[in-house]
DNA sequence: CTTGACGCTACATAATCAGTAGCATATGTC
DNA sequence: GACATATGCTACTGATTATGTAGCGTCAAG
């Protein structure tokens, strides 16, 4: 089910580019969701759950798998929460919120 | 159809915080690798798609509507590219790259 | 032996995506 | 004017994914 990993063939890539293996993940719904909550630290499924707005159990075990296997997210003592590379991505995505914030207002917006 | 906006609630968040319409946004199928391949500068509808293997039509067409109601791509003469907004975000998404690349290697990787 | 929290699965329905065909407009060529 | 070509895009159908709700199996505490 999960078979994404960098040097494999991703959908609409046949390079198997690391770039686009991360952007396959990440463009899956919830995905970025899910790493930027778990910036507070480490959370069990349930409570990752409704920091996500009671997103689907069904669709939160699917990405926390796929972010498992990719490395970037893992579940130990605490529940789940970043690996070193997974805490690496969420500290670039962190990035994004300032930005985020400032193209709000260049869209007049409230 | 298209009614992300910052402020607006999205899937998963009352709040209309940009940064969760950014994410619900970017997290929609191939919209970060079109904006990805839009680096390279602006095209046509029909070379964009080529760019993104051969993506349908109508999913393109979708992604775009959606990207320059947020202003962060645009049309005019030579096709599309980024609008301000869209490059600094373009430019961010940039340093993922090598990230990726590092990430790879930690995965046992071709 | 009951209670509560945990991680998760099952299953049915709804939303989204994908793939192919082709239209309408514009521009250039003869 | 008739014809070819490129462009942006829509229509339509079938496949894939996501959603929502219920609840199971395990474990530790009371």
């Amino acid at each position: 089910m999960t078979d994404k990993k960098p040097g494999m063939q991703v959908r609409g890539s046949t390079t198997g580019r690391p770039i686009m293996v991360l952007f396959d993940v990440l463009g899956q719904r919830w995905t970025l969701r899910i790493i930027w909550e778990l910036r507070t630290g480490r959370m069990t499924f349930r409570e990752l759950r409704s920091h996500c707005d009671e997103i689907s159990p069904t669709i939160l075990n699917q990405r926390l798998k796929t972010l498992r296997e990719l490395g970037l997210v893992n579940h130990e003592e605490g529940g789940y929460g970043y690996t070193e590379m997974g805490a690496e991505l969420a500290k670039k995505l962190g990035r994004f919120d300032k930005w985020a914030e400032n193209w709000a207002k260049t869209l007049d917006m409230p």
